[in-house]
DNA sequence: TTTACATATTGACAACTATCAATATTTATA
DNA sequence: TATAAATATTGATAGTTGTCAATATGTAAA
């Protein structure tokens, strides 16, 4: 698949599109992002190894935990250029600072 | 549907894509959209009246032809967030001129 | 008004996708 | 080692979506 259709695609379903917004100021674990998604548990976990799959996010282990954040910047460009979350100020280390 | 994801999904389709990226640079019969998109006439015709319902296209009659230009132009800031399609210019009617 | 051209609509269909409950796996702790 | 906690995987299913051929609609020209 096409680069750049691939990062539109992971920002074109509404669970994946919360997923990513939620973790547009750092990094978290697996067990915050499913509440904030009002989805199950297994439908979050599947969405999470989809995008980490496409590159958009990156996981790590902390004993039973598990943490995902952003790893392909480009989809903050996109939130910035959709000018969403309204207002919200997004994270320096999200937009700027980690990029290679 | 949210708007932001409005914009997303219009865009998350390989033949929307191509559409859209085709008329980046300004107007566009259906008669030259279709052999680009290498997809019969209807199924373009199809995509393009999502594209016109969702808000991103508008189109225009003249004579026989129609024309579909680009109405939504946070389309085009997507485009440039994800720097595509590469090297590419747009021009200023899409990205700037035309904007209320 | 008949014909040809340009585009839209319809109906059918296959492919894909998101979702969930249940179960498996992995890790830490008692 | 047995148990609990956190996450991943599986299997089933319902809903959505893109595609095409065929047909309909609208428009201009002969």
């Amino acid at each position: 698949m096409k680069e750049t259709l691939k990062v539109l695609k992971a920002l074109s379903d509404e669970t994946r599109l919360k997923i990513v917004e939620f973790l547009l100021d750092g990094e978290k674990c697996v067990c915050k992002i499913v509440p904030y998604t009002k989805r199950t548990q297994s439908t979050v976990s599947i969405q999470l190894g989809k995008l980490e799959s496409w590159g958009i996010l990156e996981s790590r282990r902390d004993g039973k935990k598990i943490f995902y954040k952003i790893k392909d910047y480009r989809v903050c460009d996109v939130f910035k250029a959709l000018d969403y979350p309204k207002g919200k100020k997004l994270k320096k280390s999200c937009c700027m600072g980690d990029r290679k």
